[in-house]
DNA sequence: AAGATTTATATGTATGTACAAACAATATTA
DNA sequence: TAATATTGTTTGTACATACATATAAATCTT
């Protein structure tokens, strides 16, 4: 009954559908020792070494706290630091941080291949896009 | 760059939908006082006076330790109360719960149109429902 | 150049969700 | 019937994320 209600509604769908993702997710990167979040944080630092966490909060839909909280554990496990410049704090990789980027790419790779796996190649890739725009829309009218 | 990488991954995509989403409803549900998950967990019981928690955790798929911190919680709100009968608890609404199943009703088709505004009515209830099969792919694999 | 505004980051606190382990009741098997 | 396994719930703990507020630096205004 009230299942078929719960179904229809966004809210309960898309929560539901993110936790069993993150669940494969953090399997997935497991072996890197990072949850994913941390994970794509690294690899935002990767392509641009000295980055805002302005910048990482909007490359990651993350709020400029929540940016701050990451960063801080990704530091204190030593594969991150930040230099203070005027009012912002610019995001670096240390070597031991480097170390990780093949892993993490890999991880990345699995996590992928493994969904692929269950929904097909292009109805997976094209639900991922098609998530993302439907984000963007809900974001833009408000 | 690392931009187009992102929203690639369903991971990604997933998580900030669903974090869009789940603002957008505790925005639509604060006026019943409540967070959405607690109103829905409130509709299952509406539909079933003496309902187990084993049976919450089934329809809302949450685990059932999550299922016990929400009864816990709608319970010292005085919207519930549950009685022990062997090895399970059964849940009740109230009558300060029954109070509240207008509004959360209203609550939950406010949230409804203000997604169907912005998504169309036709693309908002088929992505919802492609949501929920996508879901029970994912965890029927594994 | 002093004061006011804006911008980037940090901090205290809260919340939803889960796991692992514990517990308690029932069912099964020897 | 005693010993064991299974099942439903609870408890301790952890984590990702966010909001509100605070701070500090930069920009703008007069």
């Amino acid at each position: 009954m009230l299942d078929n209600y719960l179904k229809e509604c966004l809210y309960f769908t898309s929560s539901r559908l993110s936790r069993i993702v993150t669940k494969m997710a953090e399997d997935e990167f497991a072996m890197s020792g990072l949850s994913p979040t941390y994970a794509y944080l690294l690899m935002a630092v990767y392509d641009k070494e000295g980055i805002s966490q302005k910048e990482l909060s909007g490359i990651l839909h993350l709020k400029p706290s929540t940016v701050t909280r990451l960063i801080e554990k990704l530091n204190s496990k030593g594969l991150v630091y930040s230099i203070v410049e005027g009012r912002m704090s610019l995001i670096y990789t240390t070597e031991k941080g480097k170390n990780l980027e093949k892993t993490i790419h890999e991880c990345w790779m699995n996590l992928r291949r493994r969904y692929r796996d269950i929904l097909g190649e292009k109805e997976g890739d094209e639900l991922t896009l098609r998530l993302d725009k439907i984000s963007d829309q809900l974001e833009n009218k408000d």
